[in-house]
DNA sequence: TTATGGAATGTGGTATGCCAGATTCCATAA
DNA sequence: TTATGGAATCTGGCATACCACATTCCATAA
């Protein structure tokens, strides 16, 4: 008997949902820290910029506000944020703890060949790819393994609670990663977290996951000054 | 020289906070598991009630989607939201993670003096007045000592982060903890977590109030069956 | 030249109306 | 009685107009 395929036809994203998306974009692109001047961003103008009415502008501006991009000041005007060096601390110290936990959930419940994939996101670095010649996209790689590996432990919750902690420590990430040879040092972390998760060492795996990143959080603490 | 003294003037909320303000209290407390039909909530229906036009009261939706307490179906209502058992589970691992992280920074960050503070918030329960009698005020206790151990690290974006998981997991928390004498040890694994905190014992500290919470997590994966 | 005050302008907040898709209801025909 | 189909209704998405407060600009007077 012959089968009959349909697929599900899904409803085009609302305006809201396509402004969200481009301003978040345009927002975590831009290069926020580079100047000290207020970032204004102005309804009137975006809405002729999109396309759109206020509206959807003025819903995606409210989830925005939400997630700590901007923040709305009545009749002045909505501005980017800029975070604090102490928020930005406490950012990383949030994603360490959310990474770690992630670290335990994945010795219980993850594949071997899951856990194997991790390796994936390292092979284009090597003697003739160093990460200190190729630092953004070092970058980008890196943040991409954290990323895999907190999606590895299975829980929606904590992928997507961290997706924007990622974002916003994204900018300054960019900048600490090209000093002290951080980036070769991240590799090795990285290396041993791997390893344990491989030999299902809870305890270990947690541990090195959450010190690799309180790293960080010490080391902003220490030289980033470049904030506030 | 007698001293001008003016105080700030504060702004009244908008219309769109105040919205966000009654509706989430309304949500959170209401009794969203008890029945298994969907929760409706209509946007001009709440405009006449609430006295404001749909503008605010949309987007004060937008921020209660945002949060995961409302999910809106185009031209189909909006509904209040019936996490399942796993997103229950997973917000749990999620508190458990951030709780451990609060602990390990007041070893290091906290005085004597607010540890000790957290004495305070059990004082109410004793042989007169036992946690088994009065379930519901002691849940209320319950959760007042979590939010108060996790402000103690002092980061707001643990605290920010936190507040809303505890508001979803209140609900199943009141009722899981009825159950199997868990009022009783968790009273118990309170105060070692406290006696960890005063040690200045971080790894201590932290490896308790994860299992605390873990603890919980576990107990909701196998007897939650009440969700889905 | 400088301080003042009010008009003009800028900007987010709110109310309102219309649109289109989804649902419900009921008359109608087989 | 039952299946059909379209009209009536419901409901969120979006556009638009107006409001009030904040800021800016400039004419005016000391």
């Amino acid at each position: 008997m012959p089968k009959f395929v349909v697929e599900r036809i899904e409803a085009d994203p609302s305006f809201k949902t396509k402004a969200y998306t481009a301003l978040k974009q345009a927002i975590t692109e831009m290069d926020i820290y580079g100047s000290k001047e207020p970032i204004r961003l102005d309804e009137r103008n975006l809405s002729e910029r999109l396309g759109i009415s206020r509206t959807p502008i003025r819903e995606a501006m409210v989830m925005l506000e939400q997630e700590g991009f901007v923040k709305t000041l009545p009749r002045r005007g909505i501005r980017v944020v800029r975070k604090t060096k102490r928020e930005v601390v406490e950012m990383i110290q949030a994603w360490a703890a959310l990474e770690s936990m992630a670290a335990r959930l994945i010795t219980k419940h993850a594949t071997d060949a899951e856990i194997a994939s991790l390796f994936g996101l390292f092979q284009d670095f090597g003697q003739d790819h160093t990460p200190q010649d190729h630092l953004s996209e070092y970058s980008s790689a890196n943040i991409a393994f954290h990323q895999a590996l907190i999606a590895l432990s299975g829980s929606q919750v904590l992928t997507d609670m961290t997706r924007n902690l990622l974002l916003h420590v994204r900018g300054i990430r960019q900048i600490t990663i090209g000093r002290d040879n951080r980036a070769e040092r991240s590799i090795v972390d990285h290396l041993s977290i791997i390893a344990a998760l491989r030999n299902r060492d809870a305890d270990l795996a947690e541990r090195l996951a959450r010190q690799h990143t309180l790293d960080l959080a010490d080391y902003v603490e220490a030289h980033g000054d470049l904030l506030d």
